[in-house]
DNA sequence: AACTATTTATAAGA
DNA sequence: TTCTTATAAATAGTT
């Protein structure tokens, strides 16, 4: 979306990187507080850029999510497995 | 973006929500994947719908990101509480 | 599940 | 680097 139509690779160019990444970065905080409120949904959202840096949106609590993240991920192992053991099929998710 | 400008705030209409969680979904996971290989990020995306079920995106893996996201918490909180000690400052990241 | 009129995001330029 | 704007892309309402 812009002047021109651009492929989809990393770019190589370090300062273009940046400048790229500072605006799609913005672009997708929000829309994932427009997911959330819209859709009543509850989002985490962690990006490390290249240069090592953390930036994080979540609707209620990180912790919650990654909580939250990791029962749906035991839930999913118990449906998939539902022979196994349950000390077996806790592994953690991957 | 559509035929009318919206208000951003939850979607009454149950039907209408589905609706626009799927197709915003959609949008989400794919701005995720062009950051992360637009500009060389590592992304991980979390969604709970309102009905539950969990939608996930990363570019790597969810545990590397979630791993790597409690280590820049806990070295936020070095930095943000240089003076106190290891032990008092290193809680799990809220 | 497709379509398309519009809004929104953003690439390139200033 | 912040602002502008032409254009690409996402999507709200419709079918």
């Amino acid at each position: 979306m812009g002047r021109g139509k651009i492929v989809i690779r990393r770019i190589d160019n370090s300062t273009s990187r940046q400048v790229t990444f500072s605006k799609r970065r913005n672009g997708i905080f929000k829309k994932a507080k427009e997911l959330a409120i819209l859709c009543d949904a509850e989002v985490g959202l962690m990006i490390f850029s290249s240069t090592g840096r953390l930036y994080e949106y979540t609707s209620t609590s990180m912790k919650s999510v990654i909580d939250r993240y990791g029962k749906a991920k035991e839930e999913q192992q118990v449906v998939a497995n539902p022979n196994s053991e349950l000390k077996e099929s806790c592994v953690s998710f991957h």
